[in-house]
DNA sequence: TGTACATCAGTGAACGCGCGTTCACTGATGTAC
DNA sequence: TGTACATCAGTGAACGCGCGTTCACTGATGTAC
């Protein structure tokens, strides 16, 4: 074997004809890496993307117009996985409506947990959400965000939630779960209660309408 | 008059013997108008405040040790203004409790609205979020906060609210607040509906306790 | 009152770095005839 | 089957820039004696 061709640290071999997206879906892999390792995308510079798949640093470039654009396509590709997450979570949750929409949230939160450069710069970030051009109803049209207003609606037309707009609805709560998220997120030196607790507070105040609300130590569901 | 000296831009005078101070309010000044102007805290450059100010730019290194913390002054100074802005929101709503925390939370908003760019970098950036190392009841106690916190007591101890922890229940309010202008900074071409009313839905949801619930169309106080 | 010295409040030039991106080029692979 | 050509999938080197910061130095101002 060509002991020069192994010394290259992550050397990959040349893709053939028609195989180039290959190359394509190494790099959002190494870049969704390095983002996760260094903590922000100013941190992440083309030259270790490049190094780490492997390629030349303007390998990148033919796949990708510039750094932004990559950046930007890591981040979307996890979002849809934070959608699908909490899908899973509401239909593990059960029948009980509110018991699925307090399952979306503890989900949502928990994907920001779990993956928080990413979640910063989806959500927090200037630059990045500038780049986003939706409108709530696209929003709304996304997945997890699907499943949660059509379980709101669900829960209108059942008379557990006051009747309102469904996406409105579901914006409120978004807007107040996400605040409590950044917060952690931003503020990493702040002694908060723990996430889940500061979660079930803030689903107490807005889930509830036609039945009593429940008491403010507990966060169990009503019946 | 020598025109060479006039012909430099921003060119100042030396500073007499103790009056060292006052090239640093300068500095402090030109920095806070940079960041407004330019929209985030990386693209305001060392030289370019030194221009401004009309010095040269190591004389910025004789009153701060970098350019973290000459950014981070600039922004707890601001932050200072906020609190201020509050307490007069609240002095000027009148006597009842509800309205004052109403007024406070809208005077928050207002202030993210008016600042956003120093918003953005005490409220949704790591980098400065790390350097500030609040407890909560350093946070409960400064300007703004205390008067918030207080009046949450004094509704608690009249009846009005729920008898509950005033700071975590202020908390609670914050980040929900919070939540719903950090949205709209960092996603700009969302079509939410107008921040204050988001704002006035959140309020309902949170400020309400011993008293029936205001409707779902209306912000009005309880009498 | 004169003068040597200390200090304050700076300056001008340069260091050194890393970054995104472009440019000209290459070599393997496939295709037309 | 042979061969000229086109294309794909890259590479190596360099451009050009702006930035935070340091370094050696200066000149005005005040102070001790």
């Amino acid at each position: 074997m060509p002991s020069h061709a192994t010394s290259r640290a992550g050397a990959r071999p040349r893709a053939r004809r028609g195989e180039g997206e290959r190359l394509r879906d190494e790099i959002l892999e190494a870049t969704a890496e390095l983002i996760a390792e260094l903590g922000s995308a100013e941190k992440v510079s083309t030259r270790a993307v490049a190094q780490r798949v492997g390629c030349s640093s303007p390998a990148l470039y033919l796949h990708f117009p510039d750094k932004a654009t990559l950046i930007y396509a890591v981040c979307e590709a996890q979002f849809n996985q934070m959608g699908t997450r909490i899908d899973k979570a509401m239909a593990d949750a059960g029948g009980d409506l509110i018991d699925r929409l307090r399952a979306a949230a503890h989900a949502y939160v928990g994907f920001a947990v779990d993956h928080p450069v990413q979640y910063r710069i989806m959500m927090m970030d200037t630059t990045y959400g500038a780049l986003a051009q939706h409108t709530l109803v696209d929003l709304a049209a996304e997945a997890g965000m699907t499943s949660i207003v059509t379980t709101i609606q669900e829960a209108m037309d059942a008379g557990i939630l006051e009747r309102d707009d469904p996406v409105l609805t579901g914006v409120t709560m978004w807007a107040a779960i996400h605040g409590i998220v950044s917060l952690r997120l931003a503020k990493p030196n702040l002694d908060l209660p723990p996430l889940h607790e500061l979660v079930d507070r803030c689903l107490d105040r807005n889930l509830w309408g036609m039945q009593p609300r429940p008491g403010a130590g507990g966060a169990q569901p009503p019946l």
